[in-house]
DNA sequence: ATTACTAGGAATCGAGTAG
DNA sequence: TCTACTCGATTCCTAGTAA
């Protein structure tokens, strides 16, 4: 991660312009004045700042990547075993889930690529407030890719999972990659009902292990 | 702050040895067996890493250095304003305050440096839990230093303050270099009673502001 | 005052390889 | 296998300076 991206962040480039100069910066950084107008020139090029006459702003796409990085950061600090723990509450879906788990197109993948025939069901669970962090750092791990496919004339996108366990339980978490609902809902499936199997209803606590 | 102490974090080499060799690291890291070699010589010189034959383990003083660096991150992106606010809970103290500003080798330092007369007394903050994390911040900013002195057989060191203020009123918050609290106390001294001012009483809550 | 180019020196990298 | 040395290649830095 570049440092001077960083020394911005801390400037508050990111919600405002940074009124500065390549001077000020240099002397701020124990660098040089040259090495830092050569260094915005880069990231200017790379399109993770942009500039103006009288100051910097980080762009989207740095924000974003100062974000991941120190949520992995984050997540070494707070949750030291790297074991990722997702709490949260089950929540009724609409019944979206068993319809495009029924699809050939998805459910002949699962099976090959995830290891289990799905019950017709999802488990939805919303995240804790205090958790709502750790579902970006799903987007680090390595997902299996379930394939979109035509089915006349509706399309069926993309899917990503990710194994996980549930008091043992093996389970997917399943990511439609347009998702229809805000990160704090996670989808999960799994080879029987999980809902029954744990006997909960609407509000219980959960917490999905991966 | 240097790359591969983070690798080594997210790794988990600040809880337990770190099984691993320069080859893996340089393969995850995309880098060179032998730069990893290198880096590492240069990171046990400076006592950021400990190594045995089978691993390697990061030092108290890299893990520091390494939270300075994450906190520093985290007041970036959750209290962007770049204004540093303490919440916590008005506590007793046990007068010992009092005592010390009625040392003149305190007090003039204080009206010279600091500005104001101070009030005999401290008003002691216990921090809320979720606040404690911005107390180390307090660190990173350039404190106005108070030297200690001699009187006859005592000793009385250095104290730390840092210019603050609660509902528009100027105090300091005072940070004696070896503390006889925990890091969830703040005590902090004005021109007069803060506790009166504010008519507040024990375990009422209050914010200071930096 | 700025920013940014050039040029040459300094620091860093990694292929080859020894222990 | 492993770590770590040498040394030429490459990258990165900053003094000087133009615009």
């Amino acid at each position: 991660m570049d440092e001077l991206l960083i020394y911005l962040l801390r400037k508050g480039a990111n919600v405002e312009l940074l009124k500065t100069t390549t001077s000020k910066i240099a002397q701020e950084t124990q660098s040089s004045q040259q090495t830092i107008s050569r260094k915005l020139l880069e990231l200017e090029k790379d399109q993770l700042v942009e500039r103006t006459p009288d100051g910097i702003l980080l762009t989207k796409k740095a924000v974003e990547r100062l974000e991941k990085f120190y949520l992995s950061l984050k997540a070494a600090f707070e949750n030291p075993k790297r074991k990722l723990e997702l709490k949260g509450t089950v929540k009724s879906g609409l019944g979206e889930g068993k319809y495009y788990l029924s699809m050939n197109g998805y459910r002949n993948q699962i099976i090959e690529k995830i290891g289990f025939d799905p019950y017709l069901g999802t488990l939805n669970i919303r995240l804790l407030e205090g958790e709502l962090w750790k579902r970006k750092l799903l987007s680090e791990l390595k997902p299996i890719i379930i394939s979109g496919f035509k089915d006349g004339e509706r399309t069926f996108g993309d899917l990503y999972a990710y194994m996980a366990k549930i008091e043992q339980i093996d389970c997917a978490i399943i990511v439609p990659l347009r998702t229809h609902h805000g990160q704090e809902i996670i989808e999960l499936i799994s080879k029987e009902s999980l809902r029954k199997k744990f006997s909960k209803k609407d509000g219980d606590e959960i917490t999905v292990i991966l």
